[in-house]
DNA sequence: ATAACATCTAGCCTCTTTGT
DNA sequence: ACAAAGAGGCTAGATGTTAT
């Protein structure tokens, strides 16, 4: 049975292939799977020829070039070679690149699948493009939802009411990441552009502490002492915390740090992504509300911090934002002071412009 | 909610003071 | 006399407040 569905599989050897091309052309390959990466079925039609795949691409005459640089930027000789060498078209080889994705968002993609499917582990390997992105939290081909590298299912995490609440978020924050990758991203006149979310989500919003008593497992006093590196090790707070709070409370501890920016998402763990997904959807359909929320949680150096990113978002958002957050703070209950704002504040001396503007012209 | 205005601060520059 | 350090002033830019 394998034979006949194999030789579906196979490309149909046709006329229409010059003397020279069909010297190289090689006997059999297989046709791309749905979505699959270059990289894939390099090494699949180099399994065929037990050959490794950058042997493969020795032999089309591509020595030296790995295939995970070919999949993020192929020239078009290149495809024409590989279409050429494999009888494939070079629309299929290109299909398989991640010529879709913008120059910025390539640092994205991961050199293998970054999650876990359990139903596709038992399907001969095939790497799947989007398998290679961060935001991927549902397996393309079944649906379900993926797991982490370690095969933790994210319900050890998060219990599955609270999966099911965010879930919708995570999608919509995915579907912004996406568009932003594609360089489809609409930036509107409130919300700031992606790259700076992430700065916000992982800027840090109150000084590293050591886990609380919430966060720490029951421990005997013994093993308070014996655990006493990690019970006052300092953790970075970050304002992802604030935005995506479900985070907060359900992640390991030692594991809630993010790294800054973007390399939080090329970096992060299935969790850390699907958390700041969320809090992107949140920044992206409401970024006066839980920037206030961030900056009212924040002490004066993580405000500081906060305030300094802010800087790059539009100005009638920032304003919006400090509205919001007097709001907030001034509605403290009465036992706690409220918060006087003591950092810088601005305003444009318009009785100054035409001096500046006249110093301007020349 | 927005626009105009008032007020404030960090950063930069110049000028003065001080030490060698 | 020269250089380093400090004082002081200025500007661009950020907010708070108020009126519309």
């Amino acid at each position: 049975m394998g034979f006949r569905g194999r030789q579906d599989d196979l490309v149909a050897r046709g006329g229409g292939v010059n003397a020279a091309a069909l010297a190289s052309l090689l006997p059999v390959a297989p046709r791309p799977a749905a979505e699959e990466r270059l990289s894939s079925w390099l090494s699949r039609v180099a399994g065929i020829y037990g050959l490794s795949a950058s042997a493969l691409l020795d032999h089309f005459g591509l020595a030296g070039v790995s295939p995970l640089t070919l999949e993020q930027d192929l020239s078009a000789g290149q495809g024409a070679l590989i279409a050429a060498r494999a009888g494939l078209s070079a629309s299929t080889i290109d299909a398989m690149t991640f010529a879709t994705l913008a120059p910025h968002a390539r640092v994205m993609i991961a050199p293998s699948a970054r999650y876990f499917c359990p139903l596709c582990a038992q399907t001969p390997a095939i790497g799947r493009k989007d398998a290679a992105l961060p935001w991927t939290f549902w397996c393309s081909v079944h649906g379900v939802r993926l797991r982490g590298r370690d095969k933790r299912p994210m319900q050890s995490f998060l219990p599955e009411s609270v999966l099911e609440r965010l879930d919708p978020l995570a999608r919509r924050g995915v579907a912004r990441l996406a568009a932003w990758a594609e360089e489809r991203d609409a930036v509107g006149e409130i919300d700031p552009p992606v790259p700076e979310l992430l700065r916000f989500l992982t800027t840090p919003y109150r000084r590293p502490s050591p886990p609380s008593l919430a966060e720490q497992p029951r421990l005997s006093l013994e093993a308070r002492r014996a655990n006493h590196a990690f019970l006052t090790r300092p953790i970075v707070r970050q304002a992802l915390l604030v935005a995506a709070p479900e985070y907060d409370r359900f992640a390991p501890v030692l594991a809630k740090p993010v790294r800054p920016g973007l390399a939080a998402l090329a970096c992060g763990s299935l969790l850390q992504n699907y958390a700041l997904a969320v809090g992107v959807a949140r920044l992206t359909e409401n970024p006066v509300e839980h920037a206030a929320a961030a900056l009212a949680a924040a002490d004066a150096e993580g405000e500081t911090n906060l305030r300094r990113i802010l800087r790059t978002w539009p100005s009638a958002t920032r304003r919006r934002i400090g509205v919001e957050l007097r709001r907030l703070t001034d509605a403290q209950p009465a036992g706690k002071a409220p918060r006087r704002r003591r950092l810088q504040r601005s305003s444009i001396n318009y009785a100054r412009v035409p001096q500046i503007s006249a110093r301007l012209v020349p």
